[in-house]
DNA sequence: CAGCTCATGTGAACGACCTTTACATGAGCC
DNA sequence: GGCTCATGTAAAGGTCGTTCACATGAGCTG
């Protein structure tokens, strides 16, 4: 019976003490329930053990809360893509595709964020600091798409980093919204989604010229500052990027 | 002013004569302009010229108005993609972009159908009807990926054309969700989102082994659409895709 | 400790919305 | 003319978002 300060203290009196925090935690939850759509001030309010009026003494309106929410969302979402990057090893091509999973991952393990962050409908123009905090997330993957975009096979015309960043987030955000969350979830696939996106991007990767065919696991050996990427241009993976058709 | 019949029609009395269509039209401007989200039926029964609780007599509540406009969506959606593909003519690669156009077209030019299909938040799953509208769409695009598939250079593994469909779709449905449409098309873009799903898709299509420098386009050799706005790294605008920092 | 102040929470109230219910109207049919 | 039933209305209950006047008490000041 989550109920009130909920952490089992004191009954608490007229003050809440922390009530914005514990506001951002009910609507989370709320939203992950329910969508953006669904989620009231009410129920927040209601879930805090506060009147209604209360929410008003830290966000100017409902908007704002979502706005908040949507912010922190891009923060943890920005650590996530930082983290699966990370500063792209062992190979580049690889850690592009950890990114793509993370991008995937949290899509479907912070539902309430993802929602929040873009499928809440509210103006992303209208909040500087939101706006801000989507950019540095986005930068993470436009980072990765520079250094990729870097090791684009001799020969061919090297791929805009700015245009790769762009498909890249097109395609995580396309089967995230369409496969991976809530009731988008229950079309039916051939495949998981991760598996969907992985071979997407592999096979937008290799027409880029990249070779996408190194093997995922028992390449545990440290690849060298400038891994053995720009070698073969045309290694198709036995079978594909995808699995086997069934 | 749009009020009543708005046709200009004599006063109308007691009876609207044609309530249920009025409220489908009113409710697509109503989303239009404010999103799904934003959309009362209240609004739609007042535009149509009618007391709050005549859209019952039609509709058994506010989603089951928004599945009909959903489904009609997915109808005049699904005949789009078919006079797009054209049964493949002049040529299978050619046809196939042209659906994809076909798809930004669509969710740029019917926003509020787009709006009520993808991003109302209703349910697909729980409306026969809806559903099987929805894959009647989804099908032309599989068809055509069918007959891509089939296309598969020799040599190369053929491609789950399952696969290849949920690909494109996730790939229009990113742009068209991300670049595409209201606040979101405020996001600055070194190139228009047709021109970013064409590139996506070619570069998608040469990953799979097909040739795609077809169509003589003062372009050098065969290398892939890297369109010419955008040159390498620095003709990123400032501030990233998200739009500007201000 | 007395007293003051101000951030924080309350209750009541307004208007808008969704939805239901009982009643009114009139178009189509005998 | 009179009946019937689809279609529309008014009224009412419940929920929300939001505002406003007022209450509370935590923390500072002396």
């Amino acid at each position: 019976m989550s109920w009130r300060k909920e952490q089992g203290r004191a009954e608490r009196g007229y003050h809440h003490g922390n009530l914005k925090e514990a506001l951002l935690q009910a609507a989370l939850g709320l939203i992950a329930e329910k969508g953006a759509a669904g989620f009231t001030f009410a129920d927040a309010a209601r879930m805090a053990g506060v009147s209604a009026a209360a929410p008003y003494r830290h966000f100017r309106d409902r908007d704002e809360l979502l706005s908040s929410i949507a912010q922190r969302g891009f923060e943890q979402f920005e650590a996530r893509l930082t983290a699966a990057w990370d500063d792209g090893r062992p190979d580049t091509v690889t850690a592009f595709e950890r990114v793509g999973r993370a991008y995937l991952a949290f899509a479907r393990e912070e539902p309430a964020f993802y929602n929040a962050m873009f499928e809440s409908g509210l103006p992303v123009d209208t909040n500087a600091a939101l706006q801000a905090a989507s950019e540095r997330a986005f930068n993470v993957i436009r980072a990765a798409a520079e250094r990729l975009a870097a090791l684009a096979p001799p020969g061919t015309p090297r791929p805009p980093a700015m245009m790769m960043a762009l498909h890249i987030w097109s395609m995580a955000h396309g089967v995230a919204s369409l496969f991976s969350r809530g009731d988008a979830a229950r079309r039916k696939l051939p495949m998981s989604p991760d598996e969907l996106l992985e071979a997407e991007v592999l096979i937008y990767l290799r027409g880029l010229g990249f070779p996408t065919d190194r093997r995922p696991q028992a390449k545990s050996a440290e690849p060298p500052p400038v891994p053995p990427e720009a070698s073969s241009g045309s290694g198709v993976p036995p079978g594909g990027p995808w699995g086997k058709p069934k």
